[in-house]
RNA sequence: GGUCCCAUCGUCUAGUGGUUAGGACGUCGGCCUCUCACGCCGGUAACCCGGGUUCGAAUCCCGGUGGGAUCACCA
C-alpha cells in the first residue's frame, strides 16, 4: 500500500484567506488521518504578483492554525530546470511545440472567433510548423481534438469533458516561466502526490492536467474537488463580505482549534456532531463525508463555536492565547495563578478572547472607572450601611474564600433584612464599576482581600461624598 | 454566451425508497439566578418547480428554474 501524499499549493499573492485555509486543512486532515505526508509548495511562477511578504503571511497563518507540513516548502521559482527538462521531453515526443504567435495575434483570433460565435481558442497556426526554440517563443501543448477526458472525482463523481472544448494551451511562457497547469502537474508528478484536494474552481483545469499526465506517461493521482466557501450573498468570498484573512480571525480572538472545527464543518460532516477537537477531526475526517454543495461562511456560527471551545479548554491552555489581548490593553498578566482564576470566571461569558480581555478589565485595573448609571442606581445612601458592614467584616475573616464570603453575605442579609440582590449589586458596582460581571464571590476570592476592601472603601467614600 | 458543478429550515448540515424530515447556529418564549452569561425546557422554520419510475419518493431518472465556477503567456 502506497502512503498518501497530499499538498497545499498556494500562490503568494496575498494573505491566506479562509477558502485557502480550508483547502489546506482538508489536505492536512487527509494526510494525518491516513498517516500520510502533507507537503507545502509555493506556486510563485507569477513574477509580477508573488511577494515574499505573502509567503511569510501564509507561513504565519498556517502556523497559527496548527497545520504543519512534513515536506517543503518547495518553491516553483527554484525548479525551473525541472520544468524545462519536461518541456524538452514533451517537444521531442511531439506532445508540445513552439509557437511564435504574438499575444496580439492570439487576441485577434479570439476576437474573430467570438464574433462568429465560435469558441475563442488558439487556432493552431504554429501547431505543425515544426518551429525551433526561439527567444520569446512560447511552448504549447498539442491537445487532442477528439475524444473525451473524464475526471474521476472523489467528491463529485465522474465528470466528462469533450476534448474539443480544450485548446493548445501554453506550457511555458515567452519569458521562460512555466504556466500554472504545467508546473503543477510536473510538481505533483515529481513530488509523487497521490491525492489532489483543492477548490472547486479548479475542476476546469483538471482535464488539461490529466492530458498532461498522459503525455508525460504518468498514472493519474486521485482528485477531490471541495466546494467553495461563499459569502453571505452566496458569491465567492471577498473583502466586501468582511474579514477574509485567517490572521484577522486570530486577531479577533478566535481559538485556532475553534476555527479549524468551523472550517471542517463547512462542507464536511460526521453525523450530527458539531464540536470537534483537533484529534477528533484527524480521527474522523474522510473525503467520503465531504459534501458537494458550496457553503456560506457564517461568522455568527463561528463565534458560537468559538465560545464552545473557550468553555471546553482549561484555563492554563487558554492563558497563552489570551495574553496578547491583555497586553494590547497594557495589562500585566505575569501572575499565572491569578490569570487562571480570572479566565475561569470569564469562560462561560466570552465568545472571543478579545471579549474576554475586555471583560477582565476590573481584574487588571485598580482605578476602577464607575459607570455613571450603575453608580447612580446602586451607590446610594441606602446601600452605605451594608457596604460598611461588609468592609468591616471582611477584615476579620479568617479564610477569604467563597464559602466564608457567602457566610458573611448571609449574615448581612439577615442583619439588614435585604435580599442578596440588594447587597450584591452595590458590591458589584464597587468592585467592578459596572452592573455586569461574574459572580461576586468568585470575583472577591480572585481579587483578594486587600483589593476588595480597598475598592469597597472607595465606593463608601464616593457615596458619602455625594450625599452630605 | 459555451462548458462544468450544485440545489433539505435564514445559515451549516443529518438523511442514501417507507422518519411526526433529525441536530447545530440564529430567533422567540420559559426555568434557573447576586447581575450578565452558562445551563436546562419549549416554540419558530426546510426537502426549488414539473414530469416520470415505484404500492410508496427529500432520496432514482428526465426536463425546467435558480445559484455558483470557469473560459489568459494568473494561479
Amino acid at each position: 500500500m502506497t502512503t498518501i501524499r497530499t499538498r497545499f499549493a498556494p500562490s503568494p499573492t496575498g494573505y491566506l484567506h479562509v477558502g485557502g485555509a480550508r483547502t489546506a486543512l482538508f489536505n492536512w486532515l487527509h494526510a494525518r488521518h491516513t498517516g500520510g505526508c502533507f507537503i507545502l509548495r509555493i506556486e510563485d511562477t507569477d513574477q509580477a504578483r508573488s511577494t515574499d511578504a505573502s509567503v511569510q503571511a501564509i507561513f504565519e497563518a498556517l502556523e497559527w492554525l496548527g497545520v504543519d507540513w512534513d515536506e517543503g516548502p518547495y518553491y516553483q521559482s527554484q525548479r525551473l530546470a525541472l520544468y524545462n527538462e519536461h518541456i524538452e521531453r514533451l517537444v521531442a515526443d511531439g506532445h508540445a511545440y513552439y509557437c511564435t504567435c504574438t499575444p496580439e495575434a492570439i487576441e485577434a483570433m479570439r476576437e474573430k472567433a467570438r464574433a462568429t460565435g465560435a469558441k475563442p481558442r488558439y487556432d493552431g497556426t504554429c501547431r505543425d510548423r515544426g518551429l525551433k526554440s526561439a527567444p520569446g517563443a512560447v511552448v504549447r501543448f498539442r491537445a487532442p481534438y477528439l475524444g473525451t477526458t473524464v475526471v474521476a472525482d472523489r467528491v463529485k463523481g465522474a465528470i466528462v469533458f469533450a476534448n474539443e472544448e480544450l485548446d493548445d494551451f501554453v506550457l511555458r511562457r515567452g519569458d521562460g516561466m512555466p504556466t500554472y497547469n504545467f508546473a503543477a502537474v510536473v510538481d505533483d508528478v515529481t513530488m509523487r502526490i497521490t491525492t489532489i484536494i483543492r477548490g472547486d474552481d479548479h475542476v476546469m483545469n483538471t482535464p488539461k492536467q490529466i492530458l498532461l499526465y498522459q503525455a508525460l506517461g504518468h498514472p493519474l493521482p486521485e482528485f477531490a474537488h471541495v466546494p467553495m466557501v461563499l459569502g453571505h450573498d452566496r458569491t465567492r468570498m471577498s473583502k466586501r463580505h468582511g474579514a477574509t484573512s485567517v490572521t484577522a480571525y486570530r486577531d479577533m480572538g478566535l481559538l485556532p482549534d475553534a476555527f479549524i472545527n468551523f472550517l471542517a464543518r463547512l462542507g464536511w460532516s460526521h453525523g450530527d456532531q458539531e464540536f470537534f477537537t483537533r484529534a477528533d477531526l484527524i480521527d474522523k475526517f474522510t473525503l467520503e463525508r465531504v459534501g458537494k454543495s458550496a457553503g456560506v461562511f457564517d461568522p455568527v456560527k463561528l463565534t458560537a463555536l468559538n465560545a464552545d471551545h473557550i468553555q471546553a479548554t482549561r484555563p492554563e491552555y487558554l492563558a497563552p492565547h489570551l495574553r496578547p489581548f491583555l497586553a494590547a490593553r497594557g495589562w500585566d498578566a505575569a501572575d499565572d495563578n491569578y490569570l487562571h482564576g480570572v479566565i475561569a470566571t470569564l469562560q462561560p461569558r466570552s465568545k472571543t478572547l478579545d471579549e474576554m480581555a475586555q471583560q477582565a478589565h476590573f481584574y487588571y485595573t485598580e482605578a476602577i472607572e464607575l459607570d455613571e448609571k450603575a453608580a447612580a442606581k446602586f451607590l446610594k445612601a441606602d446601600s452605605l450601611p451594608p457596604l460598611q458592614a461588609l468592609r468591616d467584616q471582611l477584615g476579620e475573616l479568617a479564610n477569604f474564600d467563597e464559602k466564608a464570603l457567602e457566610g458573611v453575605f448571609v449574615k448581612l442579609m439577615e442583619q439588614f433584612e435585604l435580599k442578596l440582590g440588594k447587597i450584591a449589586q452595590p458590591v458589584r458596582v464597587a468592585l467592578t464599576g459596572n452592573t455586569v460581571s461574574p459572580g461576586i464571590f468568585e470575583i472577591m476570592t480572585i481579587l483578594g482581600r486587600d483589593r476588595v476592601v480597598n475598592r469597597l472603601g472607595r465606593a463608601i467614600a464616593y457615596i458619602m461624598n455625594k450625599t452630605p
